[in-house]
RNA sequence: GCCCGGAUGGCGGAAUUGGCAGACGCGGAGGCCUCAAAAGCCUUUGCUCGAGAGGGUGUGUGGGUUCGAGUCCCACUCCGGGCACCA
């Protein structure tokens, strides 16, 4: 492409100077109205592509917009610095993490400046800042002496070969290790959590207000999955003072269980468990220990081995509803983790009870009176059969006279239940924030003292390529002394999940400057909560649910007195880009990097491309015709430019209908381009202000012209309106005309003046049986009668009906009127 | 399997409340400028019948509600995402 000026000449002259200036700072002082402006703080990963091109364009618009709104923008960045993937190329380059990371993060850095997105750089902010680290800890040991935080052995995914616990997402679905290939086993091992749990019911309820995607707020509460039920016994058969205790949502159902389950590790299937079953019984215990819970799901959803993953106990309990005796039976289908870890089966109203029901020839009574032609089991709504006091009843009827029945005659007490489980926050990996703990033969845990933070992982570490946590083979870390008594002691050398670091950085971005403290929160309270949070849907679970626990955390901890409960009050989620259909990734080496379209389009062009290419949140593809279109934003701003210098322009001297007409889309362009720019249409917007620049290129081109001054409103409102997408070329030429005016992007947002955006006349569409004959011009006011009687009167409509009478005639002034025969 | 979201020209997409389908852009076709090209500019472009005026048809499929449906309802197909034994 050649350009009518020299591109990047223009953008690095801009971008150094907001640089320089320091154009975006804010102070926590500002006394204009706040707005907190935040993109997810990424993981530096080197250069930037698309994805980040996208995440950066749309966050700069926030900013740059709502500056121009009148508000104090606060625009920080950082880097979510610690985590696998670094720890990873480290080995593998037998380097040490942190030059590799640090070098990755300049990288990015010179990205996104070359893009033109402006940041209060003051208060950058990277999770492995020995300050940052420090204060994690604190928080950690604060959690901690609260109860926030405890210690519990807990049944992970262990891979014998890195020696080290895998998250779920690295356990391949063939249940081995995604980097050695190792079969992962589970295990049990002492591990840190976090009390979310604690938090489930107004992690629920808050999700109301927030204004988020309705289906990230779907997404959340599916995770955090509510679910009432009744909680009571079902006495052992042969000792009726002993019980088996269960959770059911359908305390309907209870005429219809016909035995119970327990999960192989509940306590008391030893004593369920009779002689003669024990070895049956064993080797599900056995098997169920060795699996992995994704191999559990796996095998039940191809539906195999049904009759191989459960065994008779030997032992009856007693139904409450029905008196009679039914057998206990283990299965790996009940896990032990939720609700009390034993269940009553209803096979005729529960699927999973049915299948385990048929396969192992248990009785299948129906308590609930399912449609006709309904084979298994049913779980909708009906009349209740074969259910003594129940029959005859519908579902919610019946749950409520169950549920009273429960209580009165077996323990029964109603009962919510959470699918959420509490957060493990132990990783056995070197590359993250070290949990500040230190055991002692005497005193067991005993907190690091806060004057001893931050703990700091040694340099001097032998990364190998055995994968095995370099700090626990690190003898200067591991041995420390107890600060209680003084005598030897070990340090725990796991480190926290780096989802801690994502918890709170927003909270050190509104107040990275009061000494001695992880942030005032008087200070962050004048930020807080973030206006608008921008990033990714995958994170659509884990970091924005950990986050909301964190805050509504530090409140109840008395860290974050005065500050909202909730963190992001609004949040946008951008699409993925897509590369010929599959995910543009640096694994997948199909990465398409902004560098080169600087040299052509720019930043602006970019920029531009990247708002105009589709709706912020749909996934965008990245197809052969993509250099085209990127093209063709590049020929936007040089017909702009060219408009700008008045290039085949000619003028005329006084106003007359057709300047007026420009003069109205002018102004109806700012109305446009402010609603779409407000609902997160910048697809529209951009679209609205071409249609604005064609409009006036066109009368300024004519043989007519143009008035002057309406050609300089036309123009001085596209640049303003364009300052927030294509930052540099605006700056440059406003610059270049109004020398003496502040810059564009000091500019208010321009306000459209009524008078003009009102319609004097409007199209009245005229259909005969709905089919459209002809177009009337009409005023907005136009009385349903006389837009009938003119409907009527025109010629062509007079025409199309033949003189047919019409039997109805639906007037909808002023847009449309139809006439049907 | 369950739960969500989506399907509009050759392509990306627009249509905010049920009221002119296809804004804007890409691509295509024709033209102007030029010795020629690039750049730029102009015209045109859903499909189809028609020389034309004009007509028919058209928003994944089938049905429905309505004077009127891309938009609402029912059933289905395909695509994308989330969860995956949570009792």
């Amino acid at each position: 492409m050649s350009r009518p000026f020299d591109v990047v000449a223009v953008e690095e002259k801009w971008q150094a100077t907001w640089l320089d200036e320091g154009t975006y700072d804010v102070d926590n002082d500002d006394p204009r109205e706040r707005y907190y402006a935040l993109t997810m703080y990424p993981y530096p990963s080197g250069f930037a592509h698309q994805g980040h091109v996208r995440n950066y364009t749309f966050g700069d618009v926030v900013v740059r917009y709502q500056t121009m709104l009148g508000k104090a923008v606060l625009s920080p960045y950082g880097f979510d610095s610690f985590g696998l993937p670094a720890e990873n190329a480290a080995i593998k380059a037998g380097e040490h993490p942190r030059p590799f990371t640090e070098a990755r993060m300049a990288e990015l850095k010179t990205s996104v400046r070359r893009l033109g997105a402006v940041y209060d750089w003051r208060r950058e902010v990277y999770s492995h800042d020995p300050e940052f680290i420090r204060w994690s800890q604190t928080i950690f040991l604060a959690f901690l002496k609260k109860g926030l935080a405890y210690r519990a052995e807990a049944q992970v995914n262990w891979c014998p070969g890195c020696m080290t616990v895998l998250a779920n997402e690295q356990v391949l679905a063939d249940g081995t290790c995604e980097r050695s290939g190792d079969v992962v086993v589970r295990r049990f091992l002492e591990q840190w959590f976090f009390k979310i749990t604690d938090y489930a019911e107004e992690l629920l309820k808050s999700l109301d207000a927030l204004e988020w995607p309705e289906r990230v707020k779907l997404m959340q509460r599916n995770w955090i999955g509510r679910s009432e039920g009744v909680e009571f016994d079902l006495p052992f058969a042969y000792d009726e003072t002993k019980s088996l205790r269960v959770f059911t949502t359908r305390p309907d159902t209870g005429f219809g269980v016909t035995y119970a389950v327990v999960a192989p590790e509940h306590p008391l299937l030893s004593i369920l468990t009779t002689d003669d079953e024990r070895a049956r019984v064993d080797e599900i215990v056995l098997r169920a220990s060795n699996t992995t819970e994704i191999e559990r799901s796996t095998n039940s959803s191809e539906g195999i081995g049904l009759e191989k993953r459960g065994a008779f106990t030997g032992s009856f309990v007693i139904n409450p509803f029905t008196k009679e005796q039914v057998p206990v039976y283990v299965a790996d289908y009940v896990l032990g983790t939720y609700g009390t870890g034993a269940i009553m089966a209803v096979p005729g109203e529960d699927e999973r009870d049915f299948e385990f029901a048929k396969a192992h020839g248990l009785k299948v009574v129906r308590t609930v009176q399912p449609p006709a032609n309904v084979e298994g089991a049913y779980n909708g709504e009906g009349l209740h059969v074969n259910s003594g006091f129940l029959n005859g009843l519908d579902v919610v009827t019946a749950k409520t006279k169950a549920t009273e029945f429960l209580v009165e005659h077996a323990n029964g007490v109603a009962k919510v239940n959470y699918r959420l489980r509490d957060w493990l926050v132990s990783r056995q990996r070197f590359w993250g924030c070290p949990i500040p703990i230190v055991y002692c033969d005497d005193h067991h845990i005993v907190p690091v003292p806060e004057d001893q933070l931050p703990v700091l992982a040694p340099d001097d570490v032998v990364i190998d390529k055995t994968g095995q946590s370099p700090l626990a083979t690190h003898e200067g870390f591991l041995n420390t002394t107890c600060p209680t008594c003084g005598k030897p002691a070990r340090r725990e050398t796991d480190t926290m999940d780096t989802f801690t670091d994502s918890s709170w950085y927003y909270l050190r971005f509104a107040d990275p400057f009061t000494p001695g403290k992880a942030f005032d929160p008087v200070q962050a309270a004048k930020w807080m909560p973030v206006n608008q949070y921008i990033g990714g849907i995958e994170h659509a679970i884990l970091h924005l649910l950990y986050a909301r626990f964190y805050l509504k955390a530090l409140d109840d901890i008395g860290l974050a007195p005065g500050l909202p409960r909730e963190p992001f009050q609004r949040l946008f989620t951008q699409g993925m880009i897509r590369f010929h259909g599959s995910k543009m990734s640096k694994s997948k080496g199909n990465l398409v990097t902004p560098e080169a379209y600087y040299q052509t389009v720019g930043a602006d062009g970019l920029r531009l491309y990247h708002l105009f290419a589709g709706p912020p949140g749909d996934n965008l593809d990245w197809t052969d015709q993509t250099d085209d279109v990127i093209d063709g934003c590049g020929r936007f701003i040089d017909r702009f430019y060219r408009l700008w210098h008045y290039r085949d322009v000619h003028f005329h001297d006084v106003a007359d209908e057709t300047d007026y007409s420009v003069r109205q889309a002018t102004h109806r362009t700012i109305a446009r381009v402010t609603n779409d720019l407000n609902r997160w249409s910048y697809n529209t917007a951009v679209a609205a202000i071409m249609e604005l620049l064609n409009a006036a290129s066109k009368v300024g081109r004519s043989k007519e012209g143009i008035e002057k001054a309406t050609l300089d409103e036309a123009l001085d409102v596209m640049a303003t309106l364009l300052a927030p997408m294509t930052p540099h070329i605006t700056a440059e030429l406003w610059q270049e005309r109004h020398p003496d005016r502040p810059g564009v992007h000091q500019l208010p947002w321009p306000v459209a003046d009524p008078a003009l955006v009102a319609e004097e006349t409007v199209t009245m569409v005229v259909q005969v049986n709905g089919r459209v004959k002809a177009r009337l011009s009409v005023a907005p006011s136009i009385s349903e009668s006389d837009a009938s009687a003119a409907a009527l009167a025109d010629a062509t409509v007079v025409a199309a009906l033949k003189g047919t009478p019409p039997t109805r005639v639906v007037a909808r002034p002023p847009r449309l009127v139809n006439i049907v025969t």
